[in-house]
DNA sequence: GAGGTTTGTAAAGAAGGTTTACAAAAACTT
DNA sequence: AAGTTTTTGTAAACCTTCTTTACAAACCTC
């Protein structure tokens, strides 16, 4: 499954090239995994001597898993093959309901509807969600945005309704995931990346840590809140009770609110891209106060992650096209030399939804190999393909 | 070699109950790691019905490990058993030497002396270092106190040197991997614990943190630099080049600097407690000056990095018995709830000294498993016991 | 000293990998 | 067109490692 994830589609023998494992073991543990619907073969033209391959690749025309996407308007719903191609004809948008029961029967209806719209075996739902989310309860603990979700576990009651393995990330780590299945296709180029860093500067700065290949949940999943670092001795309050913390400064939220202060309307991120593409209004002012925080905030990113790679998804970027390197040249000046060199910044391009899918995926992955610490260490091998892998001989 | 740090001494059979295999693999491994002189038995009177069952412990009589702390002033150099007990009788201090190859002589020597004083084997040195370490290269980078190292492989020289294996580690992770293997003993109850923060901040902040039962590293080793993090705009040159990095300001060695100042002449921490304990001085305004940036570096730990347990090295407590409490307090008010709630902090009390040692146990266990991917993922298994493991039949 | 209990090891069995052997499917050669 | 070469994928036998089973060793209790 990593093999096909990292390099993309192969045969079983460029399998057992890669793995270093022999052409036996590999032909068994393939059959298991067709066997569970995970992988599929496929015939593709090819030229050169000896007996043509038949090429593997991850479930598209097989299975399917499906994501959801919880925000504070919207809810995503969308299914996926194994590989993480979004089924964008499949895609369902609903408004976030007002009470945690209509958000279970919404999200169960969607889910026939896209579940059956293929006629092919759906293996499992990724959630990605804003807020603080407990790993170790599957409990969401503190949502600003969506509060319904609060003290509840969105994944086991949808488990339990839908008979289907389901899991819930924070929305910032199913980003990190996201960035670590797409990588490639979403010219990051972070595919198989060990040490990097996804910063969401949208609605807060939330951020998702991949450390030594795996998402840094810390003890109860709250790591990663760079956002709540007190930055403003007495500043604005802060979502989460809190007064001045760095997030009230230094997103595209912090930069939209300054500038409704100042014209004496409010108005959201993108309809401030409007006004300045238009030119009716210039936030530079703005910018050149959200500036030295975001890179406070980056700056200690590198200090404390020593990453290789730093994505931040932000639409702030579009509004001054110099921003993007002018925030390069502040974080170099207030950054530890070699943790710096050492780290690549770039604009993201991975979306919450592929994050939901990633998520699913990985979980389906992880859970195929006991014993094996990824995110989601714990998982109960109860899922189909695990008993069709105990089954091969 | 895990169950027996974790838990003590015990016998072949305790190990199949704790473990989870059954009693013939036990003791096959059992046998093949006192070949390697890993373990070793030893008889204990117990009262109770039945076989009496011979004891394991780890090596202490049978082998030993060497520890290497180097720092500005003086290195040291002991000797431990297997089980991380120092051999205080065999301890060595010399003053660091002003050259790169004076060290290495000066540790040949002190090692030959150290590993023949007592007649058993000597399984390898662990060496403890301040400043930035490139992991991957396994070289120094930056080090501001002891700048000899800066760009030198100590522990490649040292391998080759002494022909046995040497690791080397940032001072604050090896503090963090003693954390890990003394904890009960040293009363933090951390033995096991999978994610905690050792803080030292005596010269600088050094940090090393232990996320998901690994020390987190980083791309290249640099993780967890919070004393660099930029806090005060123009402020003090710190040792890295910047200026007003958080260390300047919120340390032991800062807090000595400010008195310093004060008083007109320069004081070391030590001579400031003397100096208190006497009544000569007093140091609560800058006290008050440390606090709030001290309070902000937990705060920034907590959140980022949501550990169960903070571990914190300092002498600054030792100066006014409420600070540790009053720090508490402006940490709390500071700090997300959940994740504040989340996190005990504690005094720590363990040496550079032991985390050496820990160090080079941790390496020598990590490379008996191949595969696992701790600390030391990539160690070349070429020591006595992976061959002595080999051989078993 | 007989019987019970616990410990530790030897021998046979099961599981999962490897090596070896071979059939299948294409291109190349004569 | 038939044989040869090359590459792919699988079946069978083997090897390693753990397990199950059986049993000897060492101590306590009666």
């Amino acid at each position: 499954m990593r093999t096909l994830q990292q390099h993309g589609p192969c045969s079983r023998a460029d399998m057992t090239r890669r793995l270093g494992v022999t052409a036996p073991t590999v032909s068994k543990a393939v059959s298991s995994l067709l066997r569970g619907r995970m992988l599929e073969e496929f015939d593709s033209k090819q030229d050169g001597v000896g007996r043509p391959a038949r090429q593997l690749r991850l479930a598209t025309e097989t299975a399917q898993v499906i994501g959801l996407v919880i925000d504070a308007q919207n809810c995503h719903l969308v299914s996926a093959g194994l590989d993480g191609q979004l089924h964008h004809a499949n895609l369902c948008i609903f408004e976030t309901p007002k009470t945690y029961r209509g958000l279970i029967s919404k999200v169960v209806k969607f889910y026939e509807q896209v579940s059956n719209g293929r006629a092919v075996e759906t293996l499992g739902l990724g959630i990605s969600m804003p807020g603080l989310i407990d790993y170790r309860q599957q409990q969401g603990l503190l949502s600003p945005n969506v509060p319904i979700t609060n003290g509840q576990s969105l994944a086991r009651d949808l488990t339990a309704k839908l008979d289907i393995g389901c899991v819930m990330l924070q929305e910032s780590h199913s980003l990190c995931l996201a960035q670590h299945h797409y990588g490639d296709t979403a010219g990051g180029n972070s595919r198989g990346l060990d040490n990097f860093v996804m910063l969401d500067i949208g609605a807060g700065l939330g951020m998702g840590v991949m450390a030594g290949g795996r998402v840094l949940t810390g003890h109860s999943g709250l790591a990663g809140e760079l956002g709540h670092l007190p930055r403003i001795p007495d500043g604005r309050a802060c979502g989460c009770g809190k007064r001045g913390c760095l997030e009230t400064v230094s997103c595209d939220s912090a930069l939209a609110w300054l500038v409704s202060q100042r014209i004496g309307k409010s108005v959201s991120i993108d309809e401030i891209f409007q006004l300045t593409q238009s030119g009716e209004l210039s936030v530079q002012d703005e910018i050149r106060q959200v500036l030295p925080h975001l890179s406070f905030a980056i700056s200690a990113v590198i200090s404390l992650y020593n990453p290789s790679k730093i994505f931040i998804c932000g639409r702030m970027f579009d509004l001054d096209e110099k921003l993007f390197e002018k925030l390069l040249a502040a974080t170099a000046a207030d950054t530890l030399a070699p943790a710096f060199a050492d780290c690549e910044i770039i604009r993201a391009s991975v979306s919450k939804s592929q994050g939901a899918v990633a998520g699913i995926i990985e979980y389906l992955t992880d859970s195929l190999v006991p014993g094996v610490d990824g995110l989601f260490a714990p998982a109960n091998n109860s899922i189909d393909v695990a008993t069709a892998a105990a089954e091969n001989r």
